[in-house]
DNA sequence: AAGTGGTCTAGACCACTAT
DNA sequence: TAGTGGTCTAGACCACTTT
C-alpha cells in the first residue's frame, strides 16, 4: 500500500481507491492476467468498508480492465480488441453546437411507400407516408445527408407537429420524443451515389458511413425509419481501449 | 406496486426489482421524461434496503432507460440515437468459433519502415519492422483480411514467439498479450481495392469496413498497428436502444 | 474447509435541487 | 426546509472455486 485514502477529500473514497489501483496497474504492480488482492483485504487494508471496496473494483470492471470471477478472485483483464465499443460522439458534438449547425430541408411531402418501406413500417405498398430529406450544414458546408420516412397513421393526429419538430428532428437534436419506445440502428459502409455526393461536395463514390435506423412506438410498431449519410472525416468513429491517462 | 418481490426465488432482489420497474415503463406506467417513485419509497413499498433498490435502478441507468439526477428525481430517458454504442459482437462470435476459422499467412517478412509506418510507430523511416499479411477463413471461405506491422526491437528478445503466435495472433482471437497496456481503435468506411477484393472473392470498389488499431506496451511506446478489412456482410454492426424484450 | 466474489440489511450523513 | 440521489458503514449470509 502506497497511497491512503483522505476521507475528507472532496473525491469520493470509491474514487480514490479506483484511481490507486488503477495507478498500480499502470505500473506493473499487477501485470495483466493477473489477480488482484481479495476485496475483503483490500477492505482492511485501506481502512474502508467492503462495500466501498466493490463499488472501487466496480468501476474499474465497467471500464473492462478488471474482471471478477466469483470464487475465484479479480484479475486485471488483458486487452481484446473484440470488446471495444464504438459511441457516436461525433455526433453529438455536431448536434449539441446548434449554434454552428444549420439544418436546410430540401424535401418534405406526403407520398406512398415503396417496397422498401412498406417492408420497414409494416405496411402495404401504396400507403401513406411522409417522406423528408435534409442536410446539415455545420459553418455553411453540407456535412451530412438525411432521409426519413414516417407512417402517415390517421389514429395519430399530431402529424403536422412531427413535420415540423418531431421524432425526426429530434433524431438529430439527441431524443426522441416520449411517443419511441425503442429503435434499431445500423452502420453500413457506403459510397455516395451521384446525388449525395453533389449534396455533400465530394467525388461520386467517396466511401461514406451509412447509419440506418427505425424507431417503434409503445405498441411495438415501426413508426419511422431512415438513414444518415456522411463521409468519415465528419464522423468519426475512434475508441480506447486499456490504459489511458 | 403490482408485483411483489419474492426473496426465496433464484433471482436477486435487485433483478427481480430492476424487472418489475422495467416492465412498468413499458406499460407506460411511468412514460419517457416522467420521474419515477424515489429511492426510499421504492425501499419501503418493496419491502428492501435502500441499497437494493440503488442497485436495481443502477441496472436500469446502465442500460440507459433512466437518468438519475442528484437532488431531484430519476427520470425516464427519451430515445437518443447519439448515446447507442456499438460493439464488435460479429469478430468475437468469428474467432470464437476456431474450429469453423482458419488463417492463412500471405506474408510474414522482416521489412524497413515506410514514412507510414514510421509515423505510426514513432519511428525512422528505414527501421525494422515485421510485417505480416493474412487472410480469415470461415468454412473455407474467405472473410476478412489483415494486415499488421510489429515493431522490431532489439531489446525484446521474444520476436521470435510475437511472429507466430504473439500480439498480431491474439488481436485476432481475443487476447493480446500482457505487453499490451492500451490500444486505440478507428472505424473507417472504405472499398476494396484490387488486390483485396481478389483476396475476399468480392467485386473492387466494394463498400467494406477497415478496422484501424495502434497498440502500446507498459512504456507507452506504440509497438504495433494495422488494419481489418471485411465487408458488411461479414462485419455487421448493429445495436438497440430503448425497451426491447 | 477456506477463501472468493455476490447479495443484502438497516441504518447514517452528505450534496444537491426545488419550493 | 424538505426531498432527492450519492456515499458509506459494519457487519451478515450465500454461491462458487480452490485446495
Amino acid at each position: 500500500m502506497r497511497q491512503r485514502i483522505d476521507k475528507h477529500r472532496f473525491e469520493p473514497a470509491y474514487a480514490q481507491l479506483a484511481s490507486i489501483l488503477r495507478n498500480q496497474i499502470a505500473e506493473g504492480v499487477y501485470p495483466p492476467g493477473e489477480k488482484i488482492p481479495s476485496e475483503s483485504t483490500i477492505s482492511k487494508e485501506y481502512g474502508v468498508s467492503p462495500m466501498t471496496v466493490r463499488q472501487a473494483i466496480g468501476v474499474l470492471t465497467e471500464q473492462g480492465l478488471l474482471d471478477r470471477i466469483q470464487g475465484s478472485g479479480t484479475f486485471v483483464k488483458k486487452l481484446s480488441i473484440t470488446e471495444s465499443r464504438f459511441e457516436l460522439n461525433s455526433l453529438r458534438e455536431i448536434f449539441q453546437d446548434s449554434a454552428g449547425t444549420q439544418i436546410k430541408v430540401l424535401q418534405l411531402s406526403l407520398g406512398r411507400a415503396d417496397a422498401r418501406t412498406a417492408e420497414k413500417l409494416d405496411l402495404s405498398v401504396g400507403q401513406r407516408v411522409i417522406l423528408i430529406r435534409r442536410i446539415l450544414l455545420r459553418a455553411g458546408r453540407p456535412v451530412m445527408f438525411h432521409e426519413g420516412n414516417v407512417r402517415c397513421d390517421p389514429t395519430r393526429p399530431v402529424v403536422e407537429a412531427e413535420l415540423s419538430i418531431g421524432p425526426l428532428s429530434e433524431l438529430f437534436t439527441g431524443h426522441c420524443d416520449g411517443s419511441v419506445k425503442k429503435g434499431e440502428l445500423e452502420l453500413i459502409p457506403t459510397v455516395l451515389g451521384e446525388t449525395e455526393a453533389g449534396l455533400l461536395g465530394h467525388a461520386p463514390g467517396t466511401p461514406a458511413f451509412r447509419l440506418e435506423y427505425v424507431v417503434y412506438d409503445f405498441d411495438n410498431a415501426p413508426f419511422g425509419w431512415g438513414w444518415f449519410v456522411a463521409p468519415p472525416e465528419v464522423f468519426r468513429l475512434k475508441t480506447h481501449l486499456g490504459l489511458w491517462e
